[in-house]
DNA sequence: CTTTGTGCAAACGATTTGCAGGATG
DNA sequence: CATCCTGCAAATCGTTTGCACAAAG
């Protein structure tokens, strides 16, 4: 837990950001999180127990590890802005009846032709959201 | 031109919808063009040489002809909805530089072991999207 | 005629901004 | 101690809603 805690400030440091306790709470939370969750959830997360951080500053915290390449914006249901501290190349699965969130590794799809989608494209990068029925509701 | 008319008529009569101006020309918009625009772009779209529609029309215009599976929603960018009038599976790029959005054909990817993405799991659809350059800004 | 759609303006929810005070390096 | 962050409240943006009038079938 502390030598956690340790990594993660040395991470903030290392990408040029303060390392505020509001900023930490805000990155901790997200790495320890599996689901996706949205800023009002993270806020809300956050202020549990006492209140820590202002939505003004989750929101702010949140562009500045998007900035920094530690964050990544999951877009997945219109009008819900989802974050993930994941940001090593991965897919998503929604689950179409409970809007429950999981991430499927890398491996599970391939593309074909990737060179040829069309000349004078240059692919950067790709992911794929896969719609269905989870565990629960399946 | 006229037959394409008749038949927007014919195929929103077919799902059950009422036959307005305003809906018709939202529809007829959308099929019209190749980019995935924003109910905003479509309001100005339509509103270009005399008043035809208002915004609260072609929001609920889209909703309804959602609704009856002819358009779908296109999330590609945090904050901002696009329509498309191609229901048929299909995949989308994005030009990282200038926001360019383009249709990529569904055999150009493949997925491979979709059975096998996690036992519980059932996939009914997936998409891909990818992010790169287009040929302006490439 | 009955039902459904339209337009306006007000309401809304999520995100952003301006600014003064406070914490960080 | 200069710079950057935080928190508050107000502003903004896209979308939705309520309601009276109009149009479609």
């Amino acid at each position: 837990m502390q030598q956690q805690a340790d990594d993660i400030v040395k991470t903030l440091k290392t990408k040029g950001l303060r390392v505020t306790p509001q900023r930490f709470a805000v990155y901790s939370n997200l790495l320890s999180r599996q689901d996706h969750p949205t800023a009002e959830q993270i806020l809300h997360a956050l202020n549990q127990d006492a209140p820590t951080s202002s939505q003004a500053t989750v929101y702010s915290s949140l562009q500045a590890l998007q900035n920094v390449g530690l964050v990544r914006e999951v877009l997945l249901e219109e009008g819900v802005c989802r974050y993930d501290a994941n940001v090593l190349p991965h897919h998503h699965f929604r689950c179409k009846s409970c809007g429950a969130i999981e991430d499927i590794a890398w491996e599970k799809f391939q593309c074909i032709d990737l060179q040829q989608l069309r000349p004078g494209l240059k692919v950067e990068e790709y992911e794929v959201t896969v719609h269905g029925q989870c565990d629960h509701c399946g």
